[in-house]
DNA sequence: GTCTAAACGAGACGGTACGTCGTGTCTTCGG
DNA sequence: CCGAAGACACGACGTACCGTCTCGTTTAGAC
């Protein structure tokens, strides 16, 4: 029960901030140091809520975009897919949550934490909401029985990361309806 | 005009297996003093040639792996795409290119340098490959006109490079068999 | 006056013994944070009440060692300085006092509070004791006229706690005795 | 052989002499940041050469007051046993060894290796000079047989490094001779 | 054969960031 | 008013790599 001092609501904040402008101005991850810097908290504190620069960052982009996922039941399965498919292109191109991503997909590949936090809190939403609508379609008989939906989830939305990685290609604005058309046929009955 | 002590091919040699027996053992990228000691080498003669580890383990990687892209024209345009997505997860899978190129792609992400390279002389060819594929396709009329090629590759490409960072779904052996078939509906006439 | 909650004994005892514990087990002053621990107590009661963990220690020390000066002016002059300083070297050697007060001279040295308070309260009143019998000594006409008393109580005392110190020579059970011996030609009549 | 890069001989005088600057400054031990700003040089450089501010502190010490050891065997014994006491007043009251040595033993006695450096290269030297006038005393007679010489030794010294750590009384331009008669009497024949 | 320019080894050095520890202060609640 | 719990800023710690530098020492091929 509420002992002690309580926990600054305006340092996370200034944190969460910093990390994200930071972020948001360089190639790489910020430091720890710039953070605490940036956010005028001492290192101390930072490393008394989080492990990493990464796990900052992290909160920070869950914290802003984690009303970013479509399930609504109504709308026909394909284009709920598209709109999922879509909503991603558009928060990976004209949102923070695109650079930020990226630098957290690095951060992924060399330390397993962030990885893990990134796939449960990150991806994995977004592929069950993906395979909700897949096997509503399955149900509906709109969907082919059978169908694999990971790897479906996979074809759709790995090539919006895979550019965001890469920048070999646009992220354009059809980008998430061609996706889909690409995979419909397979797919439908 | 071959003046002065030539370049040591046994150092190169030793260097770029050091670079590589140190990635895969690890998670994170080998640092220049790692594999300096490891390869019984002075730090100097490494930032010599190389200007990072990312780029000695690129140089490795390309020079393990330069002669893996299928470009037979003889196969069917299908046939021909389902061999190369398998080649890639065979690769990605089967050797240590996996475990580099994961390690690349994160070095990527912060390093426009090793980004341009990683992109040109791994990333490209491949591409090129399959579009070359694609494009013979329309040639002969197996493949619909005004498919957009590459989003295609994309397609077909992306899943794999996805599950390779993330893990959360295997590199199966027909993965790539089952990629081509959710794509080929779509392009085929 | 009485007002509000009185100071509790038990932590103020818990806390100088847990101050002296740690102080024994180690050739460092213990922190404050340690005692605190140690002792079952927050760091702020701490604070409140010491300013160092030098202050702690002294606090305890002195209480338990208080009684440790001989002002017997029954015993001869001589008899009553070699009692003087073979109770100094028994204290130094074979109680706690000599580890608590090697740290103590430590923390003296680099910090002046505790310097005035351990010269005070622990060298002083040891030292007025000695110059007491001195003039004694001279108004009974055994001890010369003119000695510098304060000399001579530096020459009988000096050598425990230098070698206290150093510990390049063992304090001896006839250390004081012969101190004495070594002194009192030149002071005596 | 001389491989590799030679130290440089001037960042070492630059450390020793702001090591020693800052400490006649201050009450504590300077931090070994503060010494490598102070001497324009990296922490890193430090490190590498010395384990702690307190070796910094006396090698700068060692190497500045070699040179004060009496060993003029021309000189009557109690001469030369009262010029070694007098040499050390001096240095302690006149010089910055005084200072620095305050704060080595301060250091020495929370830390095992400085006080053996300090013991072994500062203490020792000084006390076998003294040992060596008294047997030579002994063997010329001068000097009572069976004395103990390493009691007299610290009878003779330990009081000025007493008045140095505790400055209770001043170091007196006549202390040495003081303290040379008040011993005298007790070891001559 | 010698000359010579580049490759190479050894290691010093300045820097930046790391993650931890101890300090002393402050804030909030409960006895 | 005492005390517990704990957040916080600050400063120093000792370490790891980084990239640069300054030497001395090979060494193959040009002369």
């Amino acid at each position: 029960m509420g002992r002690g001092r309580p926990r600054s609501v305006e340092r996370r904040r200034a944190i969460l901030d910093a990390a994200a402008e930071l972020a948001l101005g360089s190639q790489t991850l910020p430091t720890m140091d710039a953070i605490a810097t940036r956010a005028g908290v001492s290192r101390t504190t930072l490393y008394k809520w989080w492990p990493s620069s990464a796990a900052v960052l992290l909160e920070g982009l869950l914290e802003r975009f984690h009303a970013s996922i479509e399930f609504d039941d109504d709308l026909p399965v394909r284009a709920a897919l598209t709109a999922q498919v879509d909503a991603l292109v558009h928060l990976l191109r004209d949102t923070p949550a695109g650079r930020l991503l990226r630098q957290l997909m690095s951060a992924s590949i060399t330390d397993a934490a962030t990885a893990t936090a990134l796939l449960d809190q990150w991806m994995e939403p977004r592929r069950h909401a993906a395979i909700h609508h897949l096997e509503r379609g399955m149900t509906i008989g709109e969907i082919r029985p059978g169908t694999d939906t990971a790897l479906v989830v996979d074809a759709l939305f790995a090539p919006a990361y895979h550019r965001l990685i890469w920048g070999h290609a646009p992220l354009d604005d059809d980008l998430a309806e061609h996706v889909c058309a690409l995979v419909w046929p397979a797919i439908t009955t």
